[in-house]
DNA sequence: CGCAATATTGAAATAAGTCAAACCGTGTGG
DNA sequence: CCACACGGTTTGACTTATTTCAATATTGCG
């Protein structure tokens, strides 16, 4: 059994005994989570919603007969799962090695090349349903310290984050000031037609 | 095509265009990786060796041979490939709400049991082919930090670590102290029968 | 209107980083 | 057999990015 979300954001997270908690990634429509686990494994991480989502479920033997099927939703189903894992490497390359600015920055080119591939971005940005709070236990860092970030963000005229809309305003810029290269999204395999 | 490691240890990492590197997992006897990805895709992260390695190659049509005709092998595949997810998940979790001591600590919990898993394990400890400046980039410290660190647990009797030699003196104390909980590695589906 | 959740601000504290030197073990070559 | 070169470790003094704490706005919403 998996979910492929239609519509809404969710995520993935982990927790730490004592409360602090990770977030190990956005979950946007066109994404598939929470697959069936053999036997007796365990699932190490929770997943919450963000906004309203509508959710198609997909039972073990249906996901069986499509990807048997057809060789093209066998490929489909192992592009995402290779980009999935290649996200969750490079939010680790992020909290590893890249400032409070790189990360949060970082995240904005990452979700932005994805949403825009579910064609959810237009001239204006895109909707963004994260507090500062859930930002910051994405990115490994304080709420307080993600403010004050995200205040420098926009003083350098970077990005316009407000009323859960963000609008990237100069990608290039961006993506080269914290270094994001798109490449492991595959952004054209994932239903994107190019252009930037 | 994938590689499965029987023997040495080797890592997978990430770069950043300025020379930044961050460790993204360490591979052990007994693990898979360089998966034959679907099509145009293209690996986002690299893999070096820390000791001599003994590699067994496995083509694509032997994989599909085997992971067909045995229930057992495919099964196999899906909870490494779970686990390995899982691996990295948590240390997301590490680099982003876990102090030094704390990511050190959890690293040496992880590597202990999964070599236990395969035997790597005596009364003594572990061999640990892994210096201070990649343990740094492995939890994304700096060397020097780490240096002080590895000092403050040799101090609290957590550990000795030395002559690339890890011995951990008290497990549960160590596990309890950085919140190790082993579950996530599904010892007991791994290879190892238990025992603490 | 008025709560409850967010966002913002300021001042002070601290974990971790930087820089630079010294130290150590070990293998190599003269 | 010694010297010295190399990678790794250790040390000290100092800087800084980020956290912490705590108060004050602001916003969305029933």
């Amino acid at each position: 059994m998996a979910s492929l979300i239609l519509k809404g954001w969710a995520y993935r997270y982990l927790m730490l005994p004592d409360g602090r908690r990770q977030i190990a990634g956005f979950l946007l429509p066109g994404d598939l989570c929470n697959f069936d686990l053999p036997g007796l494994l365990r699932l190490d991480y929770s997943v919450a919603t963000l906004t309203e989502c509508e959710v198609l479920q997909l039972a073990a033997p249906a996901i069986k007969r499509l990807a048997g099927g057809s060789a093209r939703v066998e490929e489909a189903m192992a592009i995402h799962a290779h980009v999935s894992g290649a996200i969750t490497r490079s939010w680790l390359l992020s909290l590893g090695q890249r400032s409070a600015l790189e990360r949060i920055g970082h995240l904005f080119c990452e979700l932005h090349v994805r949403l825009r591939c579910v064609g959810l971005v237009d001239g204006e940005g895109f909707e963004f349903p994260v507090t500062q709070i859930e930002l910051a236990e994405a990115t490994g860092l304080t709420a307080v310290h993600v403010n004050r970030t995200l205040q420098d963000m926009r003083a350098r005229k970077l990005v316009i984050l407000q009323n859960r809309h963000l609008r990237i305003l100069d990608f290039e810029r961006l993506a080269n000031l914290v270094m994001f290269d798109g490449a492991y999204l595959h952004p054209t395999l994932t239903g994107c037609k190019g252009h930037g």
